[in-house]
DNA sequence: CTGTCCTCACTTTTT
DNA sequence: GTGAGGACAG
């Protein structure tokens, strides 16, 4: 078969796509053409005559899978590109477990309970507990569960190690063992299944079954995984053990760009790859093709200041391109207008279009100034994240019909319809049926199927429980008779939830009532569409149709790609995006860096690596913006501007020359967290480290206790600011110094603090009264000693 | 049992 | 500023 489409690559991009047999790691830079890598590789696959059945591609989201077999459809026309296993771990492995799901006691048909599922069930449990659920935060537990989960501790592993039950009780909560048993029993008795099972009971049933593991092997004779420094243990292990037959496996990752440690993310996967593998073949692919030497450069400067990377050098070809600009704001909202504004510009100036700017942020919550700002200016957008159109209130009331309907053990769905629409059922029924349950052990379906006998309701309840239980039943009986569509619409109006919705005239029912249609129009879509593949010749009822809309995202949604909007997004959901012009936005202190991340030096090297990505989603044109004040919780916050600005190579950058009074740029002052915030973070958040059971030997760095000292560049003077105001020597600093700061004016330096490293000192202002301040940021000016 | 009003916690990031 | 959940009256 013809292979030239590989002449599309350059040499380093070719041997990696070439060299198919054996294990494969490539470490890919930003925009260094991984996914075409990965793509040139798989349709080199293709072509050679591989059969796609055999060939297993593990991506990071389901978007990029679609978009990956579109082009190698393209490259290899006539192969069944189709018929790869192509998708996230979670919707890969989902479908494997729904195949297997006999073996580890699951029915087929479980449900996938997503995040607020799981966190509401925890509450029923804090509650049947009789726990406080401001000690145990539902978060908290669920976060604590999917760190144990993610590096393969069972409930009853997690309740028989010492270790972590110390650690629980140092923290002051005994009881999470006990939770996440409970937790674990009660998604069982649902039929239904957390995120984090369905990579976990993978990992069960391959252990348990060799002969299935072996099956799975010979399948599976070509691996590849995408992003791979964002896989966890857990998807090491399944990867590790597919894999160990043919050891036809491909990791690409780049561990600059790891951002997603905070969910169990293993940066070490990258590094024990090579101890697994002593035969491995690595590439690295260091030419940028996306952006502007400017970029590149600034990318890399920031980059350069964490401790842990691996050794690479990305460079480019391409031209030098613009400087970065850098705007100062005064707001949030001043902020959305200068992005607004110079979106404009680019679009005058530049011949921009909406579709070529992105507009990217640390938070959801900082869209809302953005869309402000956007929408006055007439300039249309899209917003990725953020409430997702599946986690609707109005959405997922109607999807829990549909899985109560496929699923009548799935008790967070039956719990949120069985009185919606109000049918009489209240508080006091519900209570009585679910001690029932948990006296007999029965899931609640069970037990309202019985009511009518059983007698622990009145006879008024039980008819409206009765009545709730045949309409379910009746619906049940349509799933093998109707379609999707027919069924969905059906329960749609039996249920009485599009009349309810109906009978709201607000502005903001009558939204919901738009989301239900569109949901239900996207079900006659699917009905409509042919299978797309031969092993999904599968019928299009609503069961296929439910069973893994847990797994879909926003940004899963193929909504009109043609439309010329503006992209509002998280930097997190813009991994793997690439725009000509791209703003990076709220770059403050306490902002990005996070506040939560300041504090150790892992988490604050991951915000870097964030900022990283951001910096190189660009092509052509890059704007980083800060405010100075921005309102949090409906109060104004002030802000300085984030060390991130001052770690970019300062000649890159085009500094605000209006408006900036002086270098505001670098005065800092730490207000409100005082000198706690550097020190070391508390025992408990460091205690688990679930790592130590694993057989993997992992160098675990400990948080450290000393801070590393910023990067301290003189100022590039390129703003024009006052040349008077030098920074002087914080040593010449001493007790009774009249001094003066940037924003609080003259004061009297009243202590010296040299004990903990970062020499502070504590300073009475006439004006703005006591501050600390830490000397290496604070540039004081000295008057008179 | 239902509906309304009030309080409070909330912001990292997502499959 | 907002959304969820609790308290209370009907």
């Amino acid at each position: 078969m013809n292979r030239d489409f590989l002449d599309g690559l350059n040499p380093v991009q070719r041997q990696a796509a070439e060299c198919t047999e054996g294990p494969v790691m490539i470490i890919a830079g930003a925009g260094s053409g991984k996914t075409r890598v990965l793509t040139f590789r798989i349709a080199n696959l293709l072509s050679k005559g591989v059969d796609s059945f055999h060939i297993l591609a593990l991506t990071f989201t389901n978007k990029a899978a679609r978009e990956m077999k579109e082009r190698i459809s393209n490259l290899v026309p006539g192969t069944e590109a189709r018929n790869l296993w192509m998708g996230t771990f979670h919707s890969v492995f989902a479908r494997i477990l729904r195949a297997e799901a006999g073996l580890i006691g699951y029915p087929s048909n479980f449900t996938i309970y997503d995040t607020d599922d799981s966190k509401s069930l925890i509450k029923t449990i804090l509650a049947e507990l009789q726990l406080d659920d401001k000690i145990y935060k539902p978060s908290l537990v669920l976060s604590r569960i999917s760190t144990a989960k993610n590096n393969l501790i069972s409930a009853r592993e997690y309740c028989s190690n010492p270790e972590i039950l110390e650690d629980d009780r140092k923290s002051a909560k005994p009881k999470l063992g006990l939770i996440y048993e409970a937790y674990d029993k009660r998604l069982f008795k649902a039929s239904a299944m957390d995120f984090d099972d369905l990579l976990f009971k993978t990992n069960v049933l391959l252990k348990q079954y060799p002969e299935v593991l072996y099956k799975y092997q010979q399948k599976f004779r070509y691996i590849l995984v995408d992003e791979y420094q964002d896989t966890n243990f857990s998807q090491y292990l399944i990867v590790k053990k597919l894999a160990a037959m043919h050891q036809n496996i491909c990791v690409v990752g780049d561990d600059a760009q790891s951002i997603y440690a905070f969910r169990g993310a293993n940066i070490q996967n990258i590094l024990n790859f090579e101890k697994d593998y002593p035969e491995l073949k690595t590439f690295k692919l260091e030419q940028n093709y996306r952006s502007t030497k400017t970029i590149v450069q600034a990318a890399n400067s920031v980059i350069r200041h964490n401790k842990e990377q691996l050794k690479k050098v990305v460079w480019t070809e391409n031209t030098t391109g613009n400087l970065i600009t850098v705007l100062k704001a005064l707001s949030d909202n001043e902020e959305g207008v200068k992005v607004a504004n110079a979106i404009f510009d680019l679009r005058m100036q530049h011949q921009m279009q909406n579709k070529d700017i992105a507009i990217l942020y640390r938070t959801n919550a900082q869209s809302r100034a953005m869309e402000e700002a956007l929408r006055k200016r007439g300039i249309d957008y899209r917003i990725y994240g953020g409430l997702s159109f599946y986690k609707r209130k109005e959405i997922k009331d109607l999807i829990a019909y549909f899985r109560l309907v496929l699923n009548p053990n799935d008790e967070e769905a039956l719990k949120r319809v069985i009185n919606y629409p109000a049918r009489g059922i209240g508080k006091t029924t519900l209570e009585k049926i679910t001690v029932t349950a948990d006296e007999q052990n029965k899931s609640l379906w069970e037990v309202i199927e019985q009511v009518g006998v059983s007698g622990i309701l009145g006879s008024a309840a039980a008819q409206k429980v009765l009545d709730f239980v045949t309409m379910i039943r009746s619906f049940r009986h349509g799933l093998a008779t109707s379609n999707a569509f027919d069924l969905a619409m059906h329960i749609a109006k039996s249920s009485g939830l599009l009349k309810d919705l109906d009978a709201d005239k607000t502005p903001e029912g009558i939204s919901r009532q738009e989301n239900v249609k569109q949901l239900l129009s996207g079900i006659k879509e699917f009905v409509d569409t042919l299978p797309e593949s031969e092993d999904e010749v599968k019928e299009r009822t609503l069961d296929v149709y439910v069973q893994d809309i847990a797994l879909l995202t926003d940004s899963d949604d193929k909504d009109d790609p043609n439309a010329n909007k503006v992209t509002l997004m998280t930097i997190h959901a813009a991994k793997g995006l690439e725009f000509k012009a791209v703003f990076v936005t709220g770059l403050e202190e306490n902002l990005f860096p996070s506040q939560l991340s300041l504090n150790v030096r892992e988490e604050l090297e991951e915000e870097r690596r964030l900022f990283y990505v951001a910096l190189t989603r660009a092509e052509e044109f890059l704007t980083l913006t800060y405010a100075t004040s921005r309102y949090k919780w409906g109060q104004i916050d002030y802000c300085e501007p984030s060390r991130f600005l001052q770690e970019i190579d300062q000649s890159l950058l085009d500094m605000p020359t209006e408006n900036n009074g002086g270098s505001g740029f670098f005065s800092f002052e730490n207000e409100r967290s005082s000198f706690g915030s550097f020190s070391p973070r508390k025992i408990s958040g460091e205690g688990f480290n679930p790592m130590r059971k694993t057989p993997i030997p992992t160098a675990s760095p400990k948080p450290q206790g000393s801070f590393k000292p910023l990067a301290k560049k003189p100022i590039a003077d390129s703003a024009g600011s006052s040349n008077e105001f030098i920074p002087d020597n914080p040593q010449k600093l001493k007790v009774g110094m009249r001094v003066e700061h940037e924003r609080f004016g003259m004061g009297k330096v009243m202590v010296i603090d040299t004990q903990s490293g970062d020499k502070k000192a504590i300073v009475l202002f006439e004006k703005a009264g006591q501050k600390q301040l830490l000397l290496k940021f604070a540039r004081l000016k000295i008057f008179e000693s």
